[in-house]
DNA sequence: CAAAATACTTCGCATAAGGTACTATTCGTC
DNA sequence: GACGAATAGTACCTTATGCGAAGTATTTTG
């Protein structure tokens, strides 16, 4: 396959790029924002209202109309925090928790579904390859040094 | 890695699954839906409103509104049919047409800076997988039945 | 030729996202 | 320990997007 035959096997995908939800099959009760915040509450266990806002790079305004909506529907709990009464923590309630373990599990099932189509061989190199396109796209990524000097957390998952 | 580790990797990467337009760096001056729309108009040459329908899989109020915008800001151009004083067809204006050249050639940079992290064998090997997965993908889509009986065009591209 | 179907548009509503201004609390420093 | 600056959030308002329902114009069909 030629350079071009790959950049028009591209545009003809690139709706499966841009909206993955749709092929993705998770059919979500929250909207992927939403997901997104309820998956870094669940990583952290606890999390404050700037740490959801810094990991979706949204301002907080957004962040509480998003929480609010969560809250509502019985995905997400507030406290205000008693050591700094500015601070206000998020959890998941159990309907959030059930949630998330579903989430896992879809996933879960497409990586089975993936390996079992892969060789022992195609599976390492595949990973090999995903790594390179990884650490590449990051590289040039202006937003990796913007980031690092004031961060709420964000943790680096060692990869091998 | 092990499957958890895996698991762990594709939750820590989920936002750039969702949103790759952060990370793929293609400062539009359009929405990922309004460029959709171009995408189609740019291959077919000209469509008519509902295959632009079709295509995003929305209603044609959807796609009056947005159409309107893409005309509004001059990417664009609407004409009324003659053989048919229903339709309406679409056309790229040459401001639309040289944002298509544009995209077109930041996917192929994109393309080239991964060819050149990969071996010949990589690249085969990776192309391989790659359409092991979108058949997998696309086998279990419920859509494509459904999508087969009445469409206004949908072209499929012979990989290979 | 009248009724049905097709191709769109208009209008009104709902939701999501973000900017600006505001409140409450804590920190820093004198 | 008091007062201004900084921090953490929320409230309010505006805009963009998406869609359903109803409406218009044109073509097809019986």
């Amino acid at each position: 396959m030629g350079q071009e035959k790959i950049l028009d096997f591209v545009l003809d995908n690139l709706k499966k790029v841009f909206f993955p939800e749709e092929w993705i099959r998770l059919d979500l009760s929250v909207s992927k924002t939403e997901l997104l915040a309820m998956l870094i509450v669940d990583r952290y266990g606890e999390v404050i209202m700037s740490q959801i806002s810094d990991y979706l790079n949204a301002p907080l305004s957004t962040t509480t109309g998003l929480v609010n909506r969560l809250v509502k529907n019985g995905y997400l709990q507030r406290e205000r925090s008693e050591e700094d009464r500015r601070i206000v923590t998020i959890q998941l309630t159990d309907k959030g928790k059930t949630m998330m373990r579903e989430l896992k599990a879809t996933i879960e099932s497409y990586l089975e579904r993936f390996n079992a189509l892969l060789s022992a061989e195609e599976r390492q190199l595949l990973f090999k390859i995903i790594m390179k396109i990884v650490n590449e796209l990051s590289r040039k990524d202006p937003d990796a040094e913007n980031h690092e000097k004031q961060d709420h957390f964000l943790r680096k998952i060692p990869i091998e």
